[in-house]
DNA sequence: ATAAAGGTTGCCGCAGCGTGAAGCTCAAGC
DNA sequence: GCTTGAGCTTCACGCTGCGGCAACCTTTAT
């Protein structure tokens, strides 16, 4: 019989661990003197306490350990926990395997300048959104902000209408003659249509929802927010994820400034795992 | 302007993290009314919350984030400190690299009727140890044991002399006419030598410290223990070990009985990990 | 005017795995 | 018989990153 300070060190272990060890059940003295409340160890039982240092090195919860060792447990049972285990330990090299592509992404980054002004990818699950909306052809982007401040005067009520989106339904190249699904969110149901001046009308419609959307937020007007396009794309690269959708345009902050200069925009863009598992 | 709400709405945060992010100085609203405690959000500052998201998804505490942020921090630095980062993922990755191969080890050992008894290889790092031993060279197992319990009876003062240990140094498979050092641990300096009845001689010792020491705990006489050593045999190479020295042997109970069902001793071997970085 | 949202501070909890200290009792060697 | 080292119990705390609730105050819409 060894005292606790005795199994301790013989075991590698502190003394607060074996009480500690004792009190949640896990491993208790051979022995308790009723009296004293001294615990004594058995030689025998080393071999049970390695048992379960062994199976904690394995990552193991003290809990999962203490239902393995209930000594009713099946060969089945057991190798059920360590398969649970080993999958488990996968799925987290998987997450960190996508830490390190993003860390060595970011490491390229730093060097192109970015430092300064940073773009910074978040991915969202962006929910189905009703909105009121209005699909044209402008003939440059200005005539788009334009709308925006119409739409922005004819609905000033902010707890009804919320941002303000743009959606590029012609090819993305084009900065001319572009045409653009304008409108805003709506924040409370219940609102149809509305004509605009300008013989514009706005219809009532529904965004669709999207399970993973790359977001990034630029500050400035059509050049930024095509770098803005442009760093969505080489993150997706370097991550591993596919554009896989229509983005959209949600702008943050409407500008004040003729040149659109104050512009802020959330650009998002549907993408999907390219590898999933 | 938004207020916590809403700005926690368009960057997909809880309102509950904003305001814990304001409270540890990380990310602070760009107003806060001092009169009502109000946070006002600009829209700006979407995009140095999502900066503050995208690190954390990198796996950045959030304190080392907020010295990132803290913007006089050069390229440099930055640099240092993802690429600190990244090395620690790896090294975190090797680790689970060696508790996959640990799990796996294990499932091929559950099916091999181990189950039963298990057998469980533990890590320790021994210091060295003043020792009390002799050298023979003994005929049998049983006459290593009887000077074991020689050796106790000589020495029964439990705070001055601990367990006692053997090492074999002759050829691992002769079981007859082994050359043992047989001797007990010193829990207290100032000893010198010592005769036995039976003309051997205790003289004072050392055994070095080992770093790395595979032990076992094994409870049976000579063949349970040959399946230690086959054990950790085993165990070494399913988890990319090498042997490398003199294994001990520790007993922790000497037998009662006299075929020795009731021995346990700690195998101790060293070991070295194969590939070190 | 009033009620409903939505804001504020502050404190507790948790999850996992223990460590540390205070205050007291016990065993053992002289 | 006395000291001393070792055991005992119990309470606290530490780490991270928030979540949740209570109690109270503002703003806004009706």
């Amino acid at each position: 019989m060894f005292t606790v300070g005795e199994f301790a060190r013989l075991g590698q272990v502190s003394k607060r661990l074996l009480r500690y060890y004792d009190e949640i059940n896990l491993f208790r003295p051979d022995q308790t003197d009723p009296a004293t409340g001294y615990r004594y160890y058995s030689a025998a039982q080393m071999a049970q306490l390695n048992r379960i240092l062994a199976l904690k090195e394995l990552g193991l919860s003290l809990d999962q350990i203490r239902r393995l060792l209930a000594d009713n447990i099946s060969v089945d049972e057991m190798q059920g926990m360590l398969l649970l285990k080993k999958a488990e330990i996968e799925r987290q090299m998987q997450a960190e395997m996508q830490r390190i592509r993003k860390i060595e992404s970011r490491l390229l980054a730093v060097h192109s300048a970015e430092s300064a002004s940073p773009l910074n990818v978040v991915i969202k699950r962006i929910p189905a959104q009703p909105v009121l909306s209005t699909r044209t052809i402008v003939e440059s982007f200005d005539a788009g902000l334009e709308i925006f401040r119409q739409i922005r005067t004819a609905l000033p009520d902010r707890s009804r209408y919320g941002l303000c989106y743009c959606i590029c339904h012609s090819d993305d190249l084009a900065e001319q003659d572009m045409d653009l699904e304008l409108g805003c969110l709506l924040e409370m149901p219940g609102h149809s249509g509305l004509a605009l001046r300008g013989g514009l009308h706005l219809r009532l419609g529904e965004l669709p929802a999207v399970a993973s959307m790359a977001t990034i937020v630029v500050q400035g007007a059509l050049e930024t927010i095509h770098t803005g396009y442009a760093e969505i794309g080489r993150w997706a690269e370097n991550n591993h994820y596919r554009l896989a959708g229509v983005p959209r345009e949600v702008s943050l902050q409407l500008p004040t400034a003729a040149d659109g200069r104050d512009l802020i925009t959330e650009i998002q863009f549907p993408v999907e795992p390219l590898h999933r598992d």
